[in-house]
DNA sequence: TTGAAAGCGCTAACAA
DNA sequence: TTGTTAGCGCTTTCAA
């Protein structure tokens, strides 16, 4: 069995409250005291209790976090590396995460009920935002500390970072119109998404913002897997007119899309443009590399952890909404930078 | 505040024994004070405490799982596959995840012994063994249930789940010498990481089992990252007899590979092959697609699971060592298909 | 069928 | 400076 305080003070001969106190390094405790219980508590291999002490200082230094995980083949780079931001962030702080793993649904709003009136977080990260989110909901009646990476509709009175993806997304139909392109479709991820919103938005914005004689857009919806894009983009190519230039609302989706093009014969940044969103790792290693918008996910993880930990300790947030200028990444695949010959392909 | 059993007590004019095992549907209490105390339990919206619950059935209902992340932009796709695997079979049973990220070396022991001495999860699952693995000698001293995903050197006395992967790159290495390939490289990973063993153990003996006449074997160590499989394969094609056919540790450097193979104007499964190791989701929709050794990550994260929640419960395991047979999966890159005409690429 | 009492391992108010 | 006592919220003997 495990060494408890007890056993240190029967083994020192010192009462359990002075152990408690002298290993808390406490300053009503003599250093004689101290000494002695410190060495004991090493040699006896004593580590507190965790539990026991969560259940008395109503605080488990935990942080919990629910990943949205659909079929088996959930790979999402994009999540693991926002996991590693908020998890060396938490650890610098001596917090853990309790991970669970959840589709969004029916048992979903139970699952973070458990977790919150169950008392085993301090606070909560919410991901992968829904346009009504019963989530923020749930959260914002309760009073756990929580914060947000993405945005809700409505009043936005709760403490969240995002990127402005609708600019992003503006920013890729305005490059791709400099660069002549006059069709375009789009790769929309699932409506009830957030981010399909702005994503979407910056789209129509961007295309509406010119005077150009364009044609009709066409718009696609899909499920921000790779699957997905290379089947909506099927279907696109499939079309008596199809587009010159296609925005998928990811990268996965996007890295999907080009797959389909290549399929079809076509050589992706010449024949035809495709671009993504988020710039995971993959994308400047795809083939041609892909123009996208860059999502500083690791920093963005550690950010949503570091706000939590301040509404955690009860300090205020300098700002309780953050959101982060998005900036355009230009490589191969929009055809912008001159196509080598082939067989002299991208960096 | 949140309600607590002594509330419902008050409420129903119970004793908070009889609401405890009213709770926990015990056959000793009527079944018109259940009813009484569910009504009740539910108009207060009452929660357990699962601190509390914890403290005192010295369970947890929580597995701890330690993530190697390095550097910011961790983001193996690998991981968060096998992340939802254990996590969507621990949810399957009532069990949460508690993740740590820790990079190898001078904390990481600590990370461990906090989670398992301060009784914060009721098992461990442990990832990406070294040759010489501390974390498994400690658990092995000590009386926690944990599963290992991968092996180690010495005695394999623990429960583990692992894929043959010394036999899965002897199968690559043969596919491409019936391709004539005569040239090799092998882009090793780390050494001190035991898969990186049998990886270059089964390359070796895969160029080792043929009487041909082959040119000596280049190798090279990198780190598992798309960068760095990029590096390694630039100062392998500067060799003087640069390899025709490069084996890559792991998907993520042989996108790398392929990557610096074709900023030099090569053309992958044509020029050279390329290989990689896990059949992560890209590698299907890479450019061209990547020949690779298929590994089912996820079912491995749920097997891995499963068994830690055998050994939690007591029960035994009807196999301690579970190796998994590999499977190749040959695609464009190794030039296995005829490469079709330029512009009329892969699937 | 129910309740009183003890205790899981720890911290903290209070008294000595 | 130290110890006694109470209690965090729950489960589990044991007795009634």
């Amino acid at each position: 069995m495990s060494v408890t305080i007890k056993d240190i003070a029967q083994q020192t001969g010192k009462s359990i409250t002075t152990v408690s106190r002298a290993l808390a390094d406490k300053d009503d405790v003599s250093l004689s005291t101290k000494e002695l219980v410190r060495r004991v508590a090493d040699e006896m291999g004593y580590t507190p209790n965790r539990v026991a002490q969560s259940l008395q200082k109503r605080r488990t230094d935990i942080i919990g976090l629910v990943l949205p995980t659909f079929g088996p083949r959930f790979s999402d780079p994009f999540f693991s590396e926002f996991l590693a931001g908020v998890g060396n962030k938490a650890a610098e702080h001596g917090y853990d995460l309790l991970v669970s793993t959840q589709a969004p649904g029916d048992g979903e709003l139970d699952v973070y009920r458990r977790k919150v009136q169950g008392r085993r977080v301090d606070g909560l990260v919410v991901v992968r935002t829904r346009r009504i989110d019963p989530r923020i909901e749930y959260l914002r009646n309760s009073t756990i500390p929580f914060v947000v990476f993405g945005r809700t509709e409505g009043e936005l009175d709760f403490p969240l970072v995002d990127e402005d993806s609708a600019l992003g997304t503006r920013l890729l139909v305005e490059h791709l119109m400099g660069l002549r392109h006059r069709r375009f479709a789009f790769i929309a991820p699932p409506p009830e998404l957030m981010l399909t919103q702005f994503r979407l938005h910056g789209f129509c914005e961007g295309l509406a913002s010119t005077g150009l004689d364009l044609d009709p857009p066409q718009i696609v919806t899909s499920d921000l897997t790779q699957r997905g894009g290379y089947r909506a983009t099927e279907s696109l190519l499939n079309n008596a007119k199809p587009p010159t230039a296609i925005i998928a609302g990811n990268d996965l989706m996007a890295f999907g899309a080009m797959s389909a093009a290549q399929h079809r014969g076509l050589v992706v940044g010449k024949d035809i443009a495709i671009t993504g969103f988020d710039d995971i790792p993959m994308s400047e290693h795809a083939h041609p590399p892909l123009t996208t918008v860059h999502q500083p996910i690791y920093k963005i993880g550690a950010m949503v952890c570091d706000m939590l930990l301040k509404l955690i300790r009860g300090d205020e947030l300098k700002q309780q909404q953050i959101i982060l200028q998005p900036t355009l990444v230009v490589r191969r695949s929009c055809g912008a930078q001159p196509y080598p010959a082939s067989g002299d392909i991208e960096s």
